[in-house]
DNA sequence: ATCGTATGATAACTCAGACAAATTGTCATT
DNA sequence: AATGACAATTTGTCTGAGTTATCATACGAT
C-alpha cells in the first residue's frame, strides 16, 4: 500500500527555466512545427534567440534527447529523431502530444493500446487481487456513487480504482504504462465534461468489473474492463464515426 | 515504407560525458543501490566525487529527472523517486534494469506485458496489414529459414518480422513500445544463447502467425503469437534462481 | 495554544565566458 | 582517384560567480 494523501495532488512543481524550454520545445517537435530530420539552431543562436543562457538550453535539449526527440552531435548539430524513435508512451511526450489539439487518430490509438493492456490487466487482477485490494476498490465505488464524475472528489475515486486494480496486477511495467496513459486520457477528455455535461452514469461498468474480479472470473473481468474502456472511447468528443484516418 | 539499409546500423553514438555518468547513477537506482525518499549528494559534492564539472553532473541529473528516476529541488537536494514515478519501459531505464542481473520476477513481468501488446498486435496486424507488409514478412521469414538465429543476420530477420508485423498495426504506441520492449528483452536473453546453443525451431511458430495474418484471421493470429511469445519465455535461463554474484 | 508571518540557511538554478573534443568537409599530396 | 593532413563548426566540458526557490526556525498576532 502505497500510503499516499489524498488530497495535495498537485503540489505545481513549478518548472524551472530548463524544463519550460524542454516543455516548448518538445511540444513544437511532437506537434509537427518541427519536422524530423530538421536542425535547431545553434545553442548559441538557440538560446540567445529565447534569451536563456547557454546553460539552460542545454539542460532542455538534453531533457528531450532523453525522451528520445532529438539528438545532438558536435559538428553535427541537434537534430529531431524520426517518430519511431520518440518514446510516445513517456508521460510528458504524450502530455506535449495532446497538449494543443486531440488528433483524432492518434487518441484512438492509445485507447486501442489502453484497451488491451487494461482489459488484460483486469484478467490478471482477477486472480491476483488481495482482499485488501477487493476492498479498497469498493470504496472507490463507494466514492464515485457518493460524489459523481463531476466533482473532483468522484474524479479521484474513480482513478482510485483504476489505480487500485493496476496495483493488484502486481505488474509493475503494467503499471507504469498505464497509469501515465489513462493520466494522458484524463487530462485530454477533461473538456469533454464541459462540452457533453452529461455522461451516462460509469458505475454499472466499473461494478461489473469489480464484480468478476470479486469472483475472481478473469475471462469475465477481461471482457467487463473492454466494455468500460470502449463506453469511454465513444464519450470522448470527437470520436464518432469519423473513423477514416488520413494516410498520407 | 522506411527504406532501410539492412547494414550499417550502428553509428555507436560513443556516449558523452553526462550520459556515461547518467547511466551509471541510472545503473545504480534501478538495481536498489540507491533506494526511493534517498539524497543523492549536492552537486558539489557529487561532482568533485566523480572527477566532473558541475555542469557535465547538472545534464546528467536532467537526464534521470526526464525518465522519472529522480527529482530535484532548491534546498531539498535531489531525491529518488519512487519506482511508480519511474518511467520503467524507458528504453535506456529498461536497458539499466537488466544491465547486471536479469531479475527473475521482473523478467517475467515483462513477458507478461509483451504477450498482452504483441499478440493483441498480431490481431490487429491481420486485419490490417498491407500485401507490401505480407511481402516483407515473408522475406524475413526466408532469412529466418536460411540463416538461423545463431547468425545476426538470422537475428535480423527475426526483427524485421516483428518490427514489420507492428508497423502493420498502424498504431504508433504499440509500435514504440513493443519495439522497445523487444529490444531489451533480446538483449537480456543474448547470453542464453551461449547458455543453451540448441534451442528449438523458432520458424513453425513464426509460420504459424504469419498464416494466420495472411489469412486475415485475427483471432489465430493472436493466439499464434501469444504461443510463440510463451515458448520464447520458455528459453530464458529464467528457471535459475539465487545467482547471487558480487557485483562490480 | 494555534495559526500565520519574517528571517535565514541551504540547495539547486541560472548566468557568462573560455577552452576542449569530435566530426565534417576541403585541399593538397601521392 | 584515393589517401591523409588540416581547418572550420558545433556540441561538450569546465570554472566561478550570483540568483532563486524552499525548508526550518523563531516570532508575533489571533
Amino acid at each position: 500500500m502505497t500510503g499516499q494523501p489524498p488530497s495535495a495532488q498537485t503540489p505545481t512543481r513549478a518548472l524551472r527555466l530548463h524544463g519550460t524550454i524542454a516543455r516548448k520545445l518538445g511540444i513544437a517537435i511532437v506537434s509537427g512545427q518541427y519536422k524530423p530530420g530538421d536542425l535547431l539552431n545553434s545553442e548559441i543562436a538557440a538560446s540567445e534567440q529565447l534569451a536563456v543562457s547557454r546553460t539552460a538550453y542545454r539542460e532542455a535539449v538534453r531533457i528531450l534527447a532523453a525522451k528520445g526527440l532529438v539528438d545532438a552531435r558536435p559538428k553535427v548539430g541537434t537534430r529531431i529523431n524520426p517518430q519511431s524513435k520518440w518514446n510516445l508512451l513517456d508521460p510528458d511526450v504524450l502530455e506535449w502530444t495532446f497538449e494543443s489539439e486531440p488528433d483524432l487518430a492518434l487518441l484512438n490509438s492509445l485507447f486501442e493500446l489502453r484497451n488491451m493492456v487494461e482489459s488484460a490487466a483486469a484478467g490478471l487482477a482477477a486472480t491476483r487481487r488481495s482482499a485488501a485490494h477487493l476492498k479498497a476498490m469498493r470504496a472507490a465505488l463507494d466514492g464515485m456513487a457518493e460524489y459523481t464524475l463531476a466533482t473532483p472528489e468522484g474524479r479521484q475515486a474513480d482513478l482510485d480504482f483504476h489505480t487500485t486494480l493496476l496495483e493488484a496486477t502486481d505488474n509493475p511495467f503494467i503499471i507504469s504504462l498505464t497509469s501515465g496513459v489513462s493520466a494522458a486520457i484524463s487530462t485530454t477528455t477533461i473538456f469533454k465534461q464541459r462540452k457533453r455535461p452529461l455522461r451516462r452514469d460509469p458505475l454499472p461498468d466499473h461494478l461489473r468489473v469489480f464484480t468478476a474480479i470479486a469472483a475472481k472470473d478473469a475471462a469475465k473481468a477481461q471482457k467487463a474492463m473492454s466494455e468500460l474502456i470502449e463506453l469511454a472511447r465513444a464519450d470522448t468528443p470527437s470520436s464518432r464515426r469519423s473513423d477514416r484516418r488520413r494516410v498520407e
